[in-house]
DNA sequence: ATGAATATTGCATTCGAAGTCATTCAGGGT
DNA sequence: ACCCTGAATGACTTCGAATGCAATATTCAT
């Protein structure tokens, strides 16, 4: 009748194969002779626990070697201390990825990793987010404005990483794409006179790229330069080398000034152009990018490039995100860094 | 006296902010009228239900937008469905990454991401990870001996990615990188005569390069080569910059042959060698590397490789880990894949 | 020493889903 | 109409830790 409670008596074979059962909290309770409580208590910073308490749970601690089950503390504090990342194609983003498990790390937080093939299974990825409490979600990846409508709905902070919604009320951390490109255009323009601009953009339906692209036509239009070619790429060095040949298709010839959505791009465009053209960059023509990887600033290379401040954009993501699982009434932000100018020897002078 | 369960009655509030609390069982019951039991059996597969109480609890579960909590699940069935990932440094494994990643989800398996900045903290990392339940653990990091024990101790499935352990009874999934060496090796040794062999090694403590750097050695020997300097890198490409140097140091002279203990390290060499002592690779220097990222096959490199087989090695140690999540009693077992030689254009000839 | 105020502690309940077990129901055979 | 069988369903408990609240122990002032 009344019910009697068995909370799990594993103790028996602790000395024996310490294997199978994990040790909980009961476990250490019994061990020490105290209530589960007050194991609970011990490893809660603030909680009222006498120091001759807390000598003799974490004597047993030790034995035992308990640590709590930071799943089972989510289920009732309603907290996961767990974040998802969803990035679309992990090779890009390796850095950010690094620098952003770090920093949640540091935070006791964990990441739990997302990634697309092509962004075209969105759907799936996000039907499996709802199946854990997370915490909050970071996007280095494109969402359907209905997708990001299920975020608020459910009441799970957002925010983007480097992808920017006009218009939709979502956080986001990004790096001035357009602001940069113009950068690096005036550089361009500063140090030579160019007789044809050629212009490799990302996929069609990349807003970075769109506005990267438009950056760069508009201070282009500014300096004087309407007639400019674009092609598309998909962002891959691979993209890069054959983006010479559909310049060349466009335009008649060999650009003298190339303007990359990106450094893996300009790096295939610099050695299309080098080993098939047989073309000197930057003597024949002036190649520039847009990230600041790390492969762009070697010798080989040396690309004129924009860097995304990696660091300071993540710092910011992070904290963003932390502060709005604090506080979820807080509203969207959207916050731009600029992009450093990293003057390599891609550009003709 | 009779304990009043009142499980949970959101589902007043669901029209409006369906905000806040998330949808449990309780209200897909109750929005339904059947028992939690009923809701959860609906989504075991094999589950005894009859197609109008299936009917019934989806049209609930549409109209609340129900997932079932992983983490509550994982609770009671003790299987999280979560394995750890542990990288010493995110930057060295993208691909390995994506690939472990891609697999995972795709077993509807998630991968909770664990990185070392310097590989010091691995006991931090541990201690963080003994938190969470997880299903078992992938390293492509270095644990010492105690800490590979800890798993053994508390259940927990490890496979090594990349790193073995002689000696040690742990299941881990390599490259043959001795083998992978001695192609590289036999390879120089065919394509011309060179007078001085220098060696770029990876950091001291890696087994990995120790395996490497031996192999291409005992090949070396084999081929009556004997008088061998090998200097230290630490698989970057600025050490592979900074070992010509120390090479140029301990042997007099530029050595006509290195072999670098990783691609990253061979393209620093290439570039320090061509832009800093005036030299043509593969002209007048033969350089090798070791991994076979992407880089190191753009026309500006062209090195002379092998490459590690990273899908088959990706899927043998995701088959290998969940292998042993569902049968914990299977014995450790190390499995090795062969590189694949990609020839490039960086062995003189 | 005594009562009030404060600090510790334990009990019972909760989080969300799944498993156990007993009960109920539908269908078939006679 | 009646019994039997297997399928379908629901009540209750469990997983591991946290917490409100009540019970107990200390401490302090008087």
């Amino acid at each position: 009748m009344v019910k009697k409670k068995s909370p799990n008596k594993a103790s028996s074979l602790q000395e024996a194969g310490a294997h199978r059962a994990r040790v909980t909290s009961y476990d250490v309770a019994a061990h020490a002779g105290v209530s589960q409580s007050a194991v609970s208590r011990c490893f809660k910073p603030g909680a009222s626990v006498s120091k001759k308490m807390r000598d003799r749970v974490m004597k047993a601690v030790q034995e035992l070697g308990y640590r709590p089950n930071a799943i089972a503390r989510g289920l009732i504090t309603r907290r996961s201390n767990m974040v998802g990342v969803v990035v679309s194609n992990l090779n890009f983003y390796p850095e950010v990825l690094s620098e952003l498990n770090k920093r949640f790390i540091a935070r006791g937080v964990h990441v739990l990793l997302f990634s697309l093939d092509q962004e075209s299974d969105v759907g799936s990825i996000l039907e499996q987010m709802w199946q854990y409490p997370l915490d909050g979600v970071i996007a280095a990846a494109h969402l359907a404005p209905e997708q990001i409508a299920m975020f608020e709905e459910r009441g799970v902070p957002l925010i983007f990483y480097n992808r920017s919604y006009q218009d939709v009320p979502v956080s986001s951390v990004c790096c001035d794409q357009t602001e940069g490109e113009r950068m690096l255009v005036s550089q361009l323009a500063a140090s030579s006179t160019h007789k044809l601009y050629g212009i490799v953009a990302g996929p069609k339906d990349s807003v970075v790229s769109m506005q990267r692209t438009e950056g760069a036509k508009q201070r282009l239009a500014e300096l004087g330069v309407t007639d400019v070619q674009v092609v598309p790429g998909d962002y891959t060095y691979e993209s890069g080398r054959r983006a010479v040949s559909r310049l060349v298709e466009v335009c008649g010839r060999v650009p003298d000034a190339i303007v990359c959505a990106n450094d893996m791009m300009a790096m295939g465009c610099m050695d299309e152009l080098r080993f098939k053209h047989d073309l000197d960059v930057p003597g024949d023509v002036s190649v520039v990018g847009f990230d600041g990887v790390k492969a762009a600033s070697w010798a080989s290379f040396n690309l004129t490039t924009v860097a995304q401040p990696v660091e300071s954009m993540a710092e910011a993501v992070v904290t963003m995100l932390l502060e709005r699982v604090d506080n979820p009434e807080m509203p969207p932000e959207k916050r731009t860094f600029s992009g450093v100018l990293r003057a390599g020897g891609s550009i003709r002078r």
